[in-house]
DNA sequence: CGTCTATTTGAATGTACTCAAAAGCGGTGG
DNA sequence: CCACCGCTTTTGAGTACATTCAAATAGACG
């Protein structure tokens, strides 16, 4: 079953008998993007949580400047939506966008809700997932704070190994924090 | 009672009755800290969490070329611990240190855990927190990765109008990711 | 094949860092 | 209460890191 990836992921942290596993299944569905489709637009309601079954997706935002800027990446197995929307029901200032064909699974808002008040476990799962994110962010902002550009695109590298085959190195920029030009002149140096 | 600010800042987000704030507060106790004494040492575990009721501190770590960096500053009505090592055990790569005297409410993990399963609607609370705290790492995110030094400083003045003449200069450029001699620069052009 | 976008390369510029030295300030002990 | 010590802040010169702009080249896609 195509859902069997997402079942995995919870039941690393949680566990789920029959009934519990259907009930779950009964709240998902299914959703395919084509390259360049959008799965969020600036300025709408984020409803949604997002579980990447096949793909890869960006979140980005228009910066001071008016510039688009990457803000994160989202690959198989992982879960994405604009969290501040989400939760505050606030216009998104997040976009999230497809970069390959990709295939997500969708979890509304108001199935998060029941999901929660019948099988209150799931607090725990959802909590791990913020924490982990919190973590994540924590990484980032040092490295933004106190690395250079070649350490952060090596960190880059390590962090996501051949991932660059799959990303326009424009974007790695940009999710870098750097201009194109540079990064193509760091890579090139080595 | 000296628990007040606390009561009354989780009351924003859920409702306690008389019977459900005593019981918190019996999971409670209170810390006081002098100037430069620390709450969390670089390499133990963090198995508390603890809220300001007067004073700050600021959470630093140690960056690859061995000088200390402060990753965040916390003042009155705010919680503090490094989370990370709090929820894995793990030992912290953070250190927690008063910048002012200080007195903080501590609340251990085991009372948590106590206090999760035995009034659920907790979990509510410690979701919004969490939320919170990612909500100003994104923000933090896109500032050190798109904005320059002055517009970085310009926002910490006004998230943190009148704080500067609590915390040291050099911390704040710390803070910013800047190195003191330049933010002292960058003050004195205005 | 042609068009559009992404990447590379280089020159000029700007932002921020390092190092060094001087000035300011706060706390401590006599 | 003053003098001294240590630490923070300021100032300036020289340098390194990263940006902008422009132009050339390479790739992707219809």
């Amino acid at each position: 079953m195509t859902f069997n990836i997402l079942l995995e992921n919870i039941e690393k942290y949680i566990k789920l008998d029959k009934e519990e596993k259907e009930f779950l299944l009964s709240l998902l569905s299914q959703k395919k993007l084509r390259k360049k489709q959008q799965l969020l637009t600036t300025g709408m309601v984020c409803s949604s949580k997002y579980f990447v079954l096949k793909g890869c997706l960006k979140r980005s935002y228009t910066n001071t400047e008016g510039k688009e800027r990457v803000f994160e990446f989202c690959f198989e197995n992982q879960w994405i939506s604009d969290i501040q929307s989400f939760w505050k029901g606030s216009p998104s200032i997040f976009n999230i966008e497809a970069i390959e064909d990709t295939e997500v699974i969708e979890l509304k808002r108001a199935s998060i809700e029941t999901l929660l008040s019948n099988i209150p476990k799931f607090e725990k799962y959802f909590r791990i997932l913020s924490n982990e994110q919190i973590f994540k962010q924590e990484r980032r902002i040092k490295q933004a704070l106190s690395c250079s550009a070649k350490e952060r695109y090596d960190d880059f590298l390590m962090d996501y190994p051949k991932i660059e085959l799959r990303l326009p190195q424009r974007q790695i920029a940009s999710y870098l924090g750097v201009s194109p030009e540079f990064l193509s002149s760091l890579r090139n140096k080595k």
